[in-house]
DNA sequence: CTGTATCCGGCACGATACTG
DNA sequence: CAGTATCGTGCCGGATACAG
């Protein structure tokens, strides 16, 4: 994606590029497409998601928890867990996610369109 | 957007990433918002999406065109005209450019998208 | 297990000037 | 009008090491 515009920028008078500037970054998309399954952890993520860093899990992770689109729930134990889960606002999302899936799978043609 | 995937990678198993990899770029996805009204010139784009360059505007929708989801149709004639409208494929976007705006305002909105 | 800290390269993007 | 050409750069994101 790109980076799209640094912080929300109403001057554009275009909420697409608002909307847009929530999602930039290079897995955000893929974050919140693998959390609607439902709550994940952190290394249950990065499973999910090949190629990806810490550093860049944990960044964007951050970031979609500022923009209040994820929960990150810690809990105080011995080995840290940390779940995430989408808000209600990262769940709104669901449309928007499941229209680039399905565009995806028609307009690519993966003959392993797996549900992931 | 993230720089996503520099080419489409199968690897991954996920028709998401693979198809974020196609509107990547800063301003592919307001080009195609755009366009969804209907052919526009290049100047129009141009005064349409405030901010962007010509050296952008032109790589975008070169990159667009690349990945077969616009059309760009060039007049000869002596004072330059060139059209850009949305290919079948681009059109296709539809339904995730409407969910992606739907959700902008929504989510973006000047009242609270408190959304519990 | 779930992070932080640090270093660093590349390319995405911008600014400006020029052209058919 | 609709682009190229060229140059410069921010910062995104990868690699690696360390930490609670």
């Amino acid at each position: 994606m790109p980076r799209a515009v640094k912080k929300a920028q109403t001057s554009t008078g275009c909420s697409v590029e608002r909307a847009l500037s929530l999602i930039d970054g290079k897995w955000k998309i893929v974050i919140l497409y693998k959390l609607l399954r439902g709550t994940l952890r952190f290394n249950e993520l990065r499973r999910l998601i090949p190629g990806v860093t810490q550093r860049m899990l944990t960044h964007q992770l951050r970031e979609l928890e500022a923009d209040g689109l994820i929960v990150r729930v810690v809990y105080a134990q011995v080995p840290p867990r940390v779940e995430y889960s989408l808000s209600t606002r990262g769940q709104s999302l669901e449309p928007v996610l499941l229209a680039l899936k399905h565009w995806g799978d028609t307009n690519l043609s993966s003959r392993e369109a797996e549900a992931a």
